[in-house]
DNA sequence: TTAGGGTTAG
């Protein structure tokens, strides 16, 4: 027998760790994840001498987080939520240790599974950790402040407790969207007008100019959307068809046909870049 | 491996 082959035969059989994590997958994609058997699942794996790799855990509550409502598993978010908790109950017992991108995972499904208290305890927890922070984990930390109503105190954490440098312009469209679906779509062009002045990485994007145009139609604010269209190209930045489909049906819905007939125009004339 | 915008039919 070759001396390599132990070596060789132990790589390629999984640990039982891993077994039970392709179970989970398994089940999540054929629809018959029910909350009892992930939890049941994922015991069994805290149980396992040799823990799941910190990437592999990850990807399990990444493809949860994920998950539309099934009939077996109506919040998948909350799942994965419950399923952190028990791991962190399992004390000392060597489990896999979380990452940052466990953490974002975590509170991103806080914010999905409309459970903002839980993501900012989490945030909490995890400054704690002394885990450096990242700039996703503080957007998903930002949409539960506002799902709370809380956009001016995002606001500050983004301008004034975020390490420097870190905020970009995804940091900036979450408080933007915040302020327009709160019907204060003025507050987010001020905003932009920030964006704006402090340039570089903060300049606003079209996603950015798409979200305060979309506000101001929705509001009925017809002449301040449009002016926000112009103004947007005249900076060079280009209308993708997320942003035509968006102006082309609010125009129409508020009965400017000639506008709409415009736009629609203008984009088939100069070419859609795809979102 | 973790994050931002729109619409659609029947």
């Amino acid at each position: 027998m070759s001396r390599l082959q132990p070596r060789s035969f132990s790589s390629s059989v999984p640990s039982r760790a891993n077994e039970l994590l392709s179970e989970f997958h398994h089940h999540l994609g054929s629809g018959t994840l029910w909350p009892e058997l992930a939890r049941q699942l994922f015991d069994q794996m805290l149980r396992q001498p040799v823990p799941v790799s910190v990437r592999a855990l990850n990807g399990l509550f990444a493809a949860l987080a994920r998950a539309p409502p099934s009939t077996a598993c109506t919040n998948a978010p909350a799942l994965v939520i419950d399923l952190f908790n028990r791991m962190a109950q399992a004390g000392r017992r060597q489990v896999t240790a979380p990452t940052i991108y466990t953490y974002s995972i975590l509170i991103e499904c806080c914010h999905r599974a409309c459970r903002p208290d839980l993501g900012l305890a989490f945030f909490g927890r995890l400054l704690q950790t002394g885990i450096t922070t990242d700039v996703i984990t503080y957007s998903s930390l930002l949409k539960c402040l506002c799902d709370m109503k809380r956009t001016e105190e995002a606001l500050g954490v983004l301008l004034h407790r975020m390490p420097n440098d870190l905020p970009n312009v995804i940091s900036y469209s979450v408080i933007l969207k915040s302020f327009c679906d709160s019907g204060r779509s003025h507050l987010a062009l001020d905003l932009l007008r920030m964006m704006a002045e402090k340039g570089s990485d903060h300049s606003p994007s079209v996603v950015s100019y798409s979200v305060v145009i979309d506000g101001f139609f929705k509001e009925g604010e017809i002449s301040k959307a449009c002016d926000l269209f112009h103004e947007m190209m005249q900076q060079g930045v280009v209308p993708d068809v997320v942003m035509y489909t968006s102006i082309i049906n609010a125009l129409c819905k508020a009965r400017a046909m000639d506008k709409a007939e415009v736009v629609l125009r203008s984009m088939v004339h100069n070419g859609v870049q795809l979102a």
